[in-house]
DNA sequence: ATGACGTATTGCATTTTGCAAGTTATTTTT
DNA sequence: AAAAATAACTTGCAAAATGCAATACGTCAT
């Protein structure tokens, strides 16, 4: 029934963050905000890898009780809820950053986001700074 | 059978990025090494978080096919091997450093680790040069 | 050859993930 | 005001990954 909660309490910071959004979609779904600007739910599902629905319901369940993301009504659509980054999250923009510069080093296929790459070479913290305003 | 190749050829670099390190153990394997200075099947096996062994093979021997780990012979005791960091392993570094800087920003509990963040903020490229060492 | 060491493998229970279909509540269209 | 569409979930069940305990296989020292 339940399907979060495997803190491994080890007081180890690595294992804290793995703990708490290091599972197979959380880093996707912040990506989905800060690279994409998606805020709702049916718009995270559209994503590229295709999440199952009950997956991401669970995931924002999670990030909603982690404190990383807040969960509010769309004032413009009232059968629309909003999630959006708080501080805790938007601190998360450093992690996806060096991932990226990880992969555009290591991934031998011809990607998507070749572009991003230049720009984050060109001005690493102007990129940062743009991932944490989603 | 298997226990890994679960690729999602979406050509984002995050994506890729989680497939290759974003699972349950891989960056902790890799903090072990990288912080702890371990190298062999056993040491790993100490680790605080209590990794099963045949988890533990799992990731040794995809970490190994995904050109992160490198296995040896350990010279100097022929039962042993020797897990060592490549450079696409080592590139790592700043994706650990970022996760236990932000971890040390948003974990509330006394951290064992607290002198390194400390030293990451005395001398951040330094302590990168240092992990990427092992 | 025996026992200890280092590295695995196997079997089985539990947990998590993935997929397809169904549900509830709120708009919009007719 | 009834019907259709939209948005956010929920449920049931199969498949896969994880966790745990026990066992096995190659060195190596005596």
């Amino acid at each position: 029934m339940n399907t979060e909660n495997k803190k491994r309490e080890s007081g180890c910071p690595v294992a804290f963050g793995l703990d708490t959004f290091g599972d197979r979609w959380s880093l996707l779904i912040i990506r989905e905000i800060m690279l994409k600007g998606k805020r709702t739910y049916s718009e995270f599902l559209e994503a590229d890898e295709g999440i199952a629905s009950n997956i991401l319901v669970a995931r924002l369940k999670h990030l909603e009780a982690e404190g990383i993301l807040n969960k509010s009504r769309d004032p413009d659509n009232r059968r629309a809820f909003i999630y959006a980054l708080t501080k805790k999250g938007r601190d998360l923009a450093p992690i996806l950053l060096e991932i990226i510069i990880w992969s555009g080093l290591h991934d031998e296929r011809p990607v998507a986001l070749r572009g991003v790459l230049e720009k984050i070479q060109n001005d690493r913290e102007g990129f940062e700074a743009s991932l944490r305003k989603g």
